[in-house]
DNA sequence: AGTACCGCGGTT
DNA sequence: ACCGCGGTACTT
């Protein structure tokens, strides 16, 4: 007899274990298979974590798999398996949780049903009128296309047991879920020698017959239509008269717009070198790519993940966001062609099921993608990259909450593949670790461009407000706009307010007010009672009118939206061309990539916009970078704030003035002093690093300690805050005698009320999971047990506080 | 989570 | 005897 250990797939605490199973005598199951099982009264889907021959106990009568549901290969790959019980253990989620993490939804359910005509003969026994009705119909159907989708033949007036009666005969091939792994082509445009050519009227037809005939050799149509030789009209015309040929070739095959590998600097080799030697023998380390904008952290990736694919290893490559994925894949697919598979949330379900069956059967060998794609089922892991390290992107905002660097962590540790952290300005808790040895460094000093970095100049808004400048856009910053017009050059403005909550702030002296237990910005609440609140220790301060700083009365909420600042920026100049990229801009679907284009394209002077606007794209004729307000990024109620200003002015700086005149940077500030305004003026993470680490290290924050939050939530507000209050007395109890463990009390978290549920938090910062997590894991058993089950109790490990 | 079962009070 | 509920126990 062999048994299954299963995990399935029902998202409740309660039936949060794994359960044994009989494998049906003469089903094919392997361990990762995806199965249907009978649980209680229902059938569910499970995956099969362990196959066994004996169950511990016997005195349970065990119930049988009830069907198989994955084809030929494990969804889950032997590395995933061991995954889930790691992401149990370090985010406290559930099997089904981990489960449906790991494998997107679209890859487990069996997708679109298409069926195709095999054979039209249905036996004659079993055929009678009505039957030899629908084949007729069914013929007709299938007349023009060979493959149909269900709901085709449903509209056609079909049943599903008529369909599935015909399969079952062998008249239909029902395909299910069944992308066909296709290698990507591209199309190639030859003439037909001797055709004749004297039925062409247009000139420009008949001048483009002629070019392509003189060439002999076939062109690539994105090439004909880039360089106006032709259009597609034309091109279309011209094959339907059989003039031309138009073929598909797979598209390294060609080799034509495959790029070779560039040169490198003497830093980039030594890179490389010291990551091949990794690979070389197999042996696992995390190390810091820390490299200045354009210093070609990029081609080191390339080439490094040439000779993992030359030994025969896969590479995973994770970036930021899916703005950036653009630009990467298409930099990705000159070097490796079809051998690139990419993954992201924003794709269609085809696609994405296209991408995984290219991994899983073997085709793709480089997966590039965002965050999820930490998740790739490739088994012959030899490389990982996280590009940007240190953004907040690779942290999931939902259950469960983990870090894509820790999940990739786990998965190099397991297959004695290096792993590969780049960054201009890494997360504070990657440099400590290199200086703390676990991790290792390698520096890219140089631009590989040899271009100067940008000249950046901070604008004081304090005096301009002496000088009674009102509005959003300083002297100097208009001044820098005109000059960058007048050159018929581009520009950016910066209005950065994510994660972006109301806060006092002085007009006189620059100070904001903070909470003194946390050394975080209080946040301006209006109910119920006017007050300032602390969302980390729930200090509460009146709101005050004078400013405790300086006494002056200027003490004013901050915070301007993008509208606004394009109003400002078309009453100073009111002939020029503006894009705004915002929230409202971006609804639609590519809504986003569509005002990044036509501002690459020239199509406006000016792109103003929030945070987004920051990342990536490579615009070669901007010139000038300006940051509104810089203040924002430094106020949000978050320890981190200061690094995440720092990063991103250091980031937008790098914007400017890639190509072409110098570039030029203007921050305006009301806190012209700050450290990390001036770190990043200077470009110099060092300096940045020096002064925030000892500012941590005072207040117990990352990286020298780690952060857990608990979110109790509830409909009703007095619910949510008992629950809270509860989970930390049991908190209380189990972290009894632990040394270096802070807990704080249960506060309203920062959005208190989410679609009509309050929420309430307990926060625990310690030095050591493993000292904790046991105890950890204890109290929150045990209030989740003690909660009604409507409240809803959620952890983040290693939380990174945004919210 | 989702289901079945139990025990209640109500009806025909 | 037969329903319609809410509470509860269980799932291999």
């Amino acid at each position: 007899m062999r048994y299954a250990e299963v995990a399935v797939l029902v998202r409740a605490r309660a039936v949060d274990r794994l359960f044994d199973y009989l494998v049906p005598e003469g089903m094919d199951i392997s361990e990762g298979d995806a199965v249907e099982v009978p649980f209680g009264a229902q059938r569910v889907e499970g995956y099969v974590l362990a196959l066994k021959d004996r169950v511990a106990d016997d005195s349970v009568s065990y119930r049988s798999i009830a069907k198989k549901l994955s084809g030929e290969r494990p969804p889950l790959t032997r590395d995933l398996i061991g995954l889930l019980d790691f992401m149990r253990k370090r985010y406290f989620c559930t099997w089904a949780a981990a489960v449906s993490t790991v494998l997107p939804p679209v890859i487990r359910s069996p997708g679109k049903r298409y069926y195709q005509l095999v054979c039209d003969a249905v036996s004659v026994s079993e055929m009678d009128a009505a039957d030899a009705l629908w084949v007729r119909k069914l013929k007709d159907a299938f007349s023009k296309k060979t493959r149909l989708a269900e709901a085709t033949l449903l509209e056609k007036g079909f049943s599903r047991a008529l369909l599935m009666r015909f399969v079952r005969q062998g008249c239909l091939m029902l395909e299910l879920g069944g992308s066909s792994v296709t290698r990507r082509t591209e199309m190639w445009v030859s003439a037909v020698p001797d055709a004749r050519t004297e039925r062409v009227r247009s000139d420009r037809k008949r001048e483009f017959l002629r070019f392509l005939r003189d060439r002999r050799a076939p062109l690539r149509y994105a090439d004909l239509l880039e360089q106006g030789l032709a259009t597609a009209e034309m091109i279309r015309s011209l094959k339907a008269q059989g003039l031309i040929h138009v073929t598909a070739k797979p598209l390294e095959e060609s080799g034509h717009d495959m790029e070779e590998p560039l040169s490198l600097t003497e830093e980039q080799r030594a890179a490389v070198e010291s990551i091949v030697a990794l690979m070389d023998a197999r042996k696992h380390e995390t190390m810091l790519l820390q490299g200045v904008t354009g210093s070609g952290k990029t081609e080191v990736y390339l080439q490094t993940i040439e000779r993992a694919l030359q030994k025969g290893l896969q590479a995973l490559v994770m970036v930021p966001e899916i703005a950036l994925t653009t630009q990467i894949v298409a930099r990705f697919r000159r070097r490796f062609g079809s051998r690139v598979a990419v993954l992201h949330s924003r794709m269609t379900e085809r696609e994405r099921r296209h991408q995984f069956a290219s991994i899983y059967e073997g085709v793709a060998d480089v997966v590039v993608g965002a965050r999820s794609a930490v998740f790739a089922p490739l088994d012959r892991l030899g490389l990982l990259i996280i590009d940007e390290e240190h953004e907040s992107t690779y942290k999931q905002d939902r259950d469960p909450r983990y870090v894509a660097r820790e999940i990739a962590a786990w998965r190099a540790q397991h297959a004695n593949a290096p792993l590969i952290l780049g960054s201009a300005t890494p997360s504070l808790e990657v440099m400590y670790r290199v200086e703390s040895g676990r991790y290792t460094k390698q520096l890219l000093k140089q631009r590989a461009t040899g271009r100067p970095l940008p000249e950046v100049h901070i604008v004081d808004m304090r005096q301009e407000m002496k000088m009674n400048q009102q509005g959003l856009l300083s002297r100097a910053l208009r001044d820098a706009l005109k000059d960058s017009f007048n050159h018929q050059e581009q520009a950016v403005l910066l209005l950065n307010r994510r994660g972006f909550s109301s806060f006092l702030l002085c007009r006189e002296c620059g100070e904001s007010l903070t909470c003194p237990h946390c050394d975080v910005t209080l946040t301006v609440h209006r109910d119920p009672d006017p007050a300032l609140l602390c969302h980390f220790c729930n200090y509460r301060a009146p709101l005050v009118a004078v400013c405790p700083a300086c006494g002056g009365g200027r003490l004013r909420t901050f915070g301007a939206g993008t509208q606004r600042l394009e109003q400002e920026v078309l009453s100073f100049f009111p002939n020029v061309r503006v894009l705004r990229m915002d929230v409202d801009t971006t609804a639609g679907v590519g809504a986003h990539e569509q005002i990044l284009s036509d501002f690459a394209k020239g199509e406006a002077d000016v792109l103003l916009g929030t945070q987004m606007i920051a990342k990536g794209h490579d615009f070669s004729r901007v010139s000038l970078v300006g940051v509104v307000a810089a203040d924002a990024a430094l106020h949000v109620p978050d320890f981190r704030s200061a690094e995440r200003t720092f990063q991103l002015l250091v980031q937008v700086a790098g914007r400017a003035g890639r190509h072409g005149r110098e570039g030029r940077v203007v921050i305006q500030t009301f806190a012209p002093d700050h450290y990390a305004i001036q770190a990043a003026a200077a470009q110099d993470y060092e300096q940045f690093y020096r002064t925030e680490l000892p500012l941590r290290r005072r207040l117990d924050y990352p990286p020298f300690t780690e952060i857990a939050q608990f979110i109790v939530t509830h409909e009703e507000e007095h619910k949510a805050r008992e629950g809270a209050r509860q989970l930390y007395r049991l908190l209380e109890a189990s972290l009894n005698g632990c040394e270096r463990v802070s807990l704080l009390p249960a506060v309203p978290a920062v959005v208190l009320r989410i679609r009509g549920a309050y929420r309430y938090q307990v926060v625990v910062k310690y030095h050591s999971f493993r000292a904790v997590s046991t105890k950890l894991r204890k109290a929150f058993d045990q209030a989740v047990a003690a909660c009604g089950s409507d409240v809803s109790l959620h952890v983040d490990i290693n939380s990174w506080m945004t919210l």
